[in-house]
DNA sequence: GCAAAAGTGTTCTACCTACACCCATGC
DNA sequence: GCATGGGTGTAGGTAGAACACTTTTGC
């Protein structure tokens, strides 16, 4: 191994939904940085890439080590690489995004430097992690238009309320609820389970069970 | 600079349209390698990435210094790193992939280590290039459909025959020429120039100048 | 005239949007 | 009963696919 004009990063941007007055939001989890540079502000998990193991292990093991928790999805998303990007020395970072399912985030291990905040209402972010943050909704938000990547942030079983509600909350409006329906039993990915959701104050909906393919949402 | 467990390099995916026993084909330049590993073998031009440069201005650079051309579109594909990909070190690549106009491909500068090959017809290739053409070409034909990229393969000025032929090369099938037609002309991006391409045998076609602007291609 | 590609018109279908309306539950 | 979301039905608009047909050139 020879001295190197940039060393490897690897960061994730983790989302998950989380309840934020009675309506579904869009979150996702920053640590706060312990070191210069940017001491002391909220910064994507990350680090270094480790010698025997590939970029998405690493993006798997950074969103293990600062949630505890595991992805229900999780993909490349671009490679920053700019000269300066705020650090002393040289770093390119590739960086991944992951969704995590609502049971799942809600297991978050306890961590003072660890903490969920709403997308539309971040800190200001250490180096260029806000541009970052930017380009994950994006990609977040266009293919929640041709996948059916928005199960992936549900638990096993869910009402198309609730996926409906994901994706509003993804997208920043309202949907039709007729029409959302008949496209997503249209995509042929959802199979009811029988059971309904009772509790509330209306009609019990029906619960479904997604059968997208991991692999099939690229 | 520290000591790095993985060194990083730029390569790149260049897309040219040149004819094929009087179609147009999609090729590549490629090439060969005058040192080990993977001695002899074709390659993609790609090379490590210097301190001061951004990974576009590599990828540009190695653009310009393979090929002699200029690119007409570049856009970042997707950053390879497991583990072992072939070398004896570990390398992270992050490719680019660019589309020159057919006027500048055909310019390309003699270098007996570099030559075109049509896409469909590649020789073996060093490393897992492979497999990351195969990622370029899939980006390719997705981004023709939701975008006006195709554009960039063709001179300033082009007929809708010269488009359409340029889509057909892309995806592999034909067209029907009238319906390609009234999709181009909705798109917004063609002005007419009012002058007509005479010569043929037929009809002398319309001549038309794209009006997109790179930036919109994302 | 004939071949060949340019260019126009028409029809069919699929899908999306908007919106009216009924259903089943908790209170 | 009434409010609330679940769930169905229906009509209009838009875009693409298929294909018939006219136009303008070179030979």
């Amino acid at each position: 191994m020879a001295e190197q004009p940039a060393s490897v990063a690897v960061s994730t941007v983790i989302f998950g939904i989380q309840d934020h007055g009675g309506t579904a939001k869009v979150h996702l989890p920053l640590v706060r940085r312990v070191r210069e540079p940017h001491l002391g502000r909220w910064a994507l998990p990350g680090g270094p890439l480790r010698p025997d193991e590939s970029l998405r292990d690493a993006a798997r093991r950074n969103l293990a080590d600062t949630t505890g928790l595991d992805a229900a999805h999780l993909e490349q998303l671009y490679t920053f690489g700019a000269v300066d990007r705020g650090a002393p020395d040289r770093v390119v970072s590739i960086v991944y995004w992951a969704l995590v399912r609502t049971e799942v985030a809600a297991t978050t291990r306890d961590d003072p430097n660890v903490a969920w905040f709403p997308v539309d209402a971040l800190p200001p972010l250490a180096f260029d992690h806000e541009e970052i943050v930017g380009w994950a909704v994006r990609r977040l938000k266009n293919k929640l238009g041709y996948t059916q990547i928005s199960h992936a942030l549900l638990p096993e079983e869910f009402t198309l309320g609730q996926l409906r509600e994901v994706h509003e909350a993804i997208l920043g409006r309202r949907l039709d609820p007729a029409n959302f329906r008949r496209r997503a039993e249209a995509s042929g990915t959802l199979t009811p389970t029988g059971a309904h959701q009772a509790g509330a104050r209306n009609r019990p909906p029906a619960l479904y069970r997604s059968t997208v393919r991991e692999e099939l949402l690229t």
